[in-house]
DNA sequence: TGACAATAGATGCATCTGCATATAATTCTG
DNA sequence: CAGAATTATATGCAGATGCATCTATTGTCA
């Protein structure tokens, strides 16, 4: 979490171009968006609420069309991994919160649909994690920090 | 990881002040930061070295005092929890990058320190690991870019 | 001094992740 | 149409993490 170490002798040999100021994007950004991500899924944790990546998950279900997505789309949206998603939704159907349903057309599809639980959670989780969001990005970043990261962050994507 | 959505309905009522911009750049930091991490980490691998968080270890013993750290320092260094810490020195000196020596006075208290094999390892990581965080972070960042993201990110620590 | 508090670090357990592979269903091909 | 290739999802296993707790050592104070 901390990287960029005072640069050592051999970074001239191989890297002349790797200017200070990039290590230190990088530094920065690996120190502080796991950081904030901690405070913020503690505070959903304190509220007796599910991890961010179940909202995350749950409210790309919701405005999705039928409020339904297959696994693979929920995958990519989410930018996890196949396995992850497999055991996210495995998850979400075990506490009711989403509802695996074959694809009778073909029978290796799925797709997953929000339930009436789902919808309540999202629904109790979006202030809480809104008001973390507030607290620990928006009051600390000038408006125009915010569109400047968004603009920043984009180019990195 | 990919949260803001669409702000749902129930934004309004609970959160006034959290404006678009807000949520779209914890999405984006959320977003993007696993991800150029992961990228990072797999070309570590790929040159058949250990994880990045071996090298900020390492790195952070090489230009301490004595080249060495009370463990509860590396935590605090790194912002890892205690547990973490303890379990990532035991495989750095079950690899032999470092030794844990107890400290006599106070046996309670160890110091792990860099051995020659971690020096090694550093030099031989930091090619890889510059080259890596130059393409996926120098590459796509004007220098300007890369300082206002410093100054954003340290708004936010 | 002797019991109790505080400190540094380790560890058992449950959970989560990735990797590789397995399973099941469908499509393609000769 | 049979058999191979492809696609969608699941799963066994190993490694890493957090939480809570445990052990060992030292400090405090009556």
């Amino acid at each position: 979490m901390e990287t960029a170490p005072r640069i050592p002798a051999e970074e001239a040999d191989h890297d002349i171009s790797l200017c200070p100021f990039v290590v230190g994007a990088w530094a920065r950004l690996l120190q502080v968006a796991p950081t904030l991500l901690a405070t913020v899924e503690a505070e959903l944790k304190q509220a007796g609420l599910p991890p961010t990546q179940w909202y995350d998950a749950l409210a790309a279900l919701e405005r999705a069309p039928q409020e339904a997505m297959a696994p693979g789309e929920i995958e990519r949206h989410l930018l996890l991994t196949q396995c992850t998603t497999s055991r996210l939704i495995d998850r979400l159907v075990a506490e009711g919160y989403a509802l695996r349903v074959v694809n009778p057309d073909d029978r290796r599809r799925q797709i997953v649909h929000l339930s009436a639980a789902g919808k309540t959670l999202i629904a109790r989780m979006w202030p809480v994690y809104a008001a973390a969001i507030r607290r620990h990005v928006g009051r600390k970043l000038a408006p125009d920090d915010a569109q400047a990261l968004i603009r920043i962050l984009e180019k990195l994507a």
